[in-house]
DNA sequence: GATGAATGAGGATTCATTCAT
DNA sequence: TATGAATGAATCCTCATTCAT
C-alpha cells in the first residue's frame, strides 16, 4: 500500500537472478520501517493531530521528499503503522484476542487476554495513541477506524466463543464496543502510572470486565478456584 | 454590523444609578458568551487540537481580535468554557454528582447520576470533548486537567458516601478514575448512536458500574427490586 | 496641541466666573500628564517602535479610547513629550544650554554643560530614548526631528558664543552636529553603567568635546585654573 | 519562477565525483545570499526592529516559508548579516581594524582607520543599521552584541598597539568604547549628507578621534607632517 | 530513489485606531 | 469625557505537500 507505483517498474526488472530489484525493495522496505518507527516516536510524543511529516522525517533522518515517496500523506503512515501493528499483535501474542477454549473459566480469559493486551501495549506505547485517535468526534480517521474496527472483529470473535451460542449477534457487537472501552479506558491509566499502582489498575481492567461479561456468559464457570 | 443585538437590552437600564459602568460588560458578557457557543461547536466539529481561534472567532462572527479582547489564547476559551460547564452541571442538574443518601441502593445510585449525567452530555456535547482533551499526550492542558480533577473529585465524594467508611483513600482515588473512565468511554458510544441504540448504551453503562461497584459497597442494598 | 479642537468650544465657556470649564481642562491636563508618565515609562521599558499605545493606556490606567481623546496618534505623544522635556529643560536646567559668557574658559563651559545634560538625562531616561529616536534611519520620525533639532538649534547658539565672531555659520553648524553627536553616543555609555564608571565616561565626554572644541575657539582660554 | 538563476551554473558540474549533494546547498546558498541582500535592504530602509520577514521574503522574492527553511528567525538573520559583514571587512579591508604600526603617526593610523571603516560603511550601509541594533533598550539583541563586540575587540586591540605600553586595560576599554561611539555618531551625520559635506564630516571624525587619542598616546608622534 | 528547496495558505496573536454608548 | 468593545490588517511562524535536480 506504501508503494506508490507510478513509476512503472522497468522491464525486465522481475526476472530471476537479478537482485537489483529485490534489493531495491529491500531498501525501500527498510526505509520504510524507518518512517514508521520514526512516526510513532512523533505519535507518542506530540499526538496524532499535531504531529508533523516534517518532524517524522526528521526523525527518521531523511528528507520530507522522501517519506513522501512511500506514503501519500500522514494518515496514510498511521493507516500502514496501525496495520503492521495488528500483524504483530497476531503473531507475537499469538492467541491474545483469539477465540476462547470451552474450558476456560471467565476469569481466566479475561486475565490471559488482559495481561497480553497489557503487555502488547505498554511495547508499544503508539497503539495507545493510534487507538485514541485525533481528538475529532466525527472523524475522518481512516487509520483509527482501521484499527478500531479490526480489534472490534476480533473482540466479536472472542465474545462469541464465551457468550452462550444464540446470543443475538447485535448484543455481541454492543458487548464488544463496551469492553473495548472499558479496555482503552483502563489502558489509559494502566500507562499512566508505574509500578504497584500500575499493577493495581491493571487488576481493576479485569474486575470491571469480569464482573460486567459475568452474567453474560450463562454457565460457563464464572471462576476458577485461585 | 459585529453588534448584533439579538438579546435586547432591558428597558429602563438607562435609568439614573449605578448600573451605567455596568453597560459595557453587558455587551462584553454577551460577547463572550457567543464566543463560548462558538467554540463550543467549533471544538465540537473539529476536536479541540484543531480548532483555531480563527474559526471560533469567525464562527461567532467577530473579528479575531476581539476574541483576543476576551480571551488570552485558546486554552482560556476551553477553561472558561469547562468552568462553566462545571458550573451548570452543579446548578441544572443539582445532585448528579452529590453524595448518595445512604437509604439508597446501589443501582438506584448509578442509575439517577448516569441518567443525569448522560442527559447534561447530550445536551452539552462540547463536555464531552473537553473532557477527552487534546490528542497530545504530555500536553498543557489545562481545560481539560481542569475540568477531570473537578470531575474527579466530585466522584470521589460521591464514592466516599457510597463505599464502607474506612476505605481506604487510595482505593477511593483508583475507583473513581476507573469509574471515570467507564463512564467516559461509554459515553463515546451512547454518543455515536441514537434512537434504541443508544438507550441500550445507557443501560450498558449503568451495568458496568454497578456490577463493578456492587463487592465494594458492602452491606448496603446491591439492588432494590425492580 | 494634543486638543484636538473638532468638537467647538461651547460659547461662553471662557466667560470668567465659571469652574466648569476650567475644571474641564484641569481635568484634562491631568490626563495629559497621566498618559505622557506612563508613555514616558513605556518608551524607556520597550523603545519607541515597540511600544503600543494600548500599552501606554493601560500603564495610564485609562482606556485607549481616552488616550486618543488626547492625542491624534502614537507620534503625536512622542512629540508631546519631548516638547514637555524641552521645555522642561529650559526652565528647570536654566542655562544648561544658554550661550556661554564670553570670560568663561572652554573647559568650565563644557563641563557645565555636560554635566546639567546630564543631570537632566539621569532624571528623565525617556529623553535619552526619544533623542535616539527610531532604528529607521531615514524616519518618519517627527517626534525625534522636533527634539534633535531643537537641541541642535540650542547648541548652535551656544557654540555662536563660544567660537570666534565670523565663524561660518556652516562650520558651525557642522560642529554642532558633531557635538550632539558626541554628547549622544557618550550618554548610551554614561547610562548604561554605574557609579564610578558612569563618572569615568562622564569625564570622558567632557575631554573629548573640550579637546574637539580647543582648536576652534581662538583666543579664549581653553582651559581655567582648576 | 521563484528560481531566479542569475547565477548561471557552471559547466561541468554534473561531472561525476562528489559534487553530486553540494548541488542542492548551491540553491540554497544562492537563496541565502538573496535572502541576505534582501534583508540588507529592508533593515535599511525600515530599521531592524519594524523589519518584517514577510517583508524580506517578499523583497527576495521568495514566499515566507523559504526564509523559515534558512533563518529560525529574524534575529538569525541579523546575525548571520552581521557574521558575513565583518568577515568581509576582515578580508576585504584588510587591516582596516589592525594593530598599527609602531613608526605610524597617530594622525596617519586615524585617518587610515577612519577613510577604510567609512569606505566600508558606504558600500555596506546596513552595517551601520546593525551596529545601532534595535530601538528597545534591554532587547535580545544577539546581532547587535556580537557585531558590537567585535568591533570593539578589535578596537581594543588597536589601541593596545597605540597608547603606551602598560596602559590599564580598563582604561584600553573605556577609550574603545569612547572611540566606538564617536565613529558611530559620526558615521550616522556621514551617511546623512553627500559630496563635500558629507567630505567635511568625515574630516570631523579624523579630527575628534585625533585630539581625543592625542593626550593618551605618549611620546608617538602625534602628527606626521602633512 | 533521495534530496532539500519551495510553496502558500493558514495558525496564533498584536496593534493602531474607531465607535457606540 | 470616558469607556471598552470592535476592527482587520499585519505580525511571526508552521506545515502538508510538490518539484527540480
Amino acid at each position: 500500500m506504501p508503494d506508490k507505483p507510478d513509476m512503472p517498474e522497468q522491464p525486465g526488472d522481475t526476472a530471476p537472478g537479478k537482485e537489483q530489484p529485490r534489493r531495491r525493495q529491500a531498501r525501500g522496505e527498510r526505509r520504510i520501517q524507518q518512517l514508521l518507527e520514526a512516526a510513532a516516536s512523533v505519535f507518542c510524543t506530540t499526538g496524532y493531530t499535531a504531529a508533523s511529516t516534517n518532524a517524522i522525517a526528521r526523525e527518521a533522518g531523511v528528507s520530507p521528499g522522501t517519506l513522501y515517496q512511500f506514503f501519500p500523506n500522514k494518515e496514510a503512515i498511521a493507516v500502514e503503522l496501525g496495520g503492521r501493528l495488528m500483524h504483530d499483535l497476531r503473531n507475537t501474542y499469538g492467541e491474545a484476542l483469539a477465540p476462547i477454549d470451552p474450558g476456560t473459566s471467565l476469569t481466566d480469559a479475561v486475565n490471559a487476554t488482559v495481561d497480553r493486551l497489557t503487555a502488547f501495549n505498554t511495547e508499544h506505547p503508539v497503539f495507545f495513541a493510534l487507538m485514541h485517535g485525533p481528538d475529532v468526534p466525527g472523524g475522518i480517521t481512516e487509520a483509527h477506524d482501521a484499527l478500531h474496527s479490526n480489534l472490534l472483529g476480533r473482540i466479536e470473535g472472542l465474545l462469541a466463543s464465551l457468550l452462550p451460542p444464540g446470543t443475538d449477534q447485535a448484543h455481541i457487537t454492543r458487548t464488544a464496543h463496551v469492553s473495548l472501552g472499558i479496555y482503552k479506558s483502563g489502558l489509559e491509566l494502566v500507562l499512566s502510572h508505574e509500578g504497584a499502582e500500575r499493577e493495581a489498575y491493571i487488576q481493576e481492567i479485569k474486575n470491571v470486565l469480569t464482573r460486567y461479561l459475568e452474567p453474560l456468559v450463562g454457565d460457563r464457570l464464572g471462576r476458577t478456584a485461585d
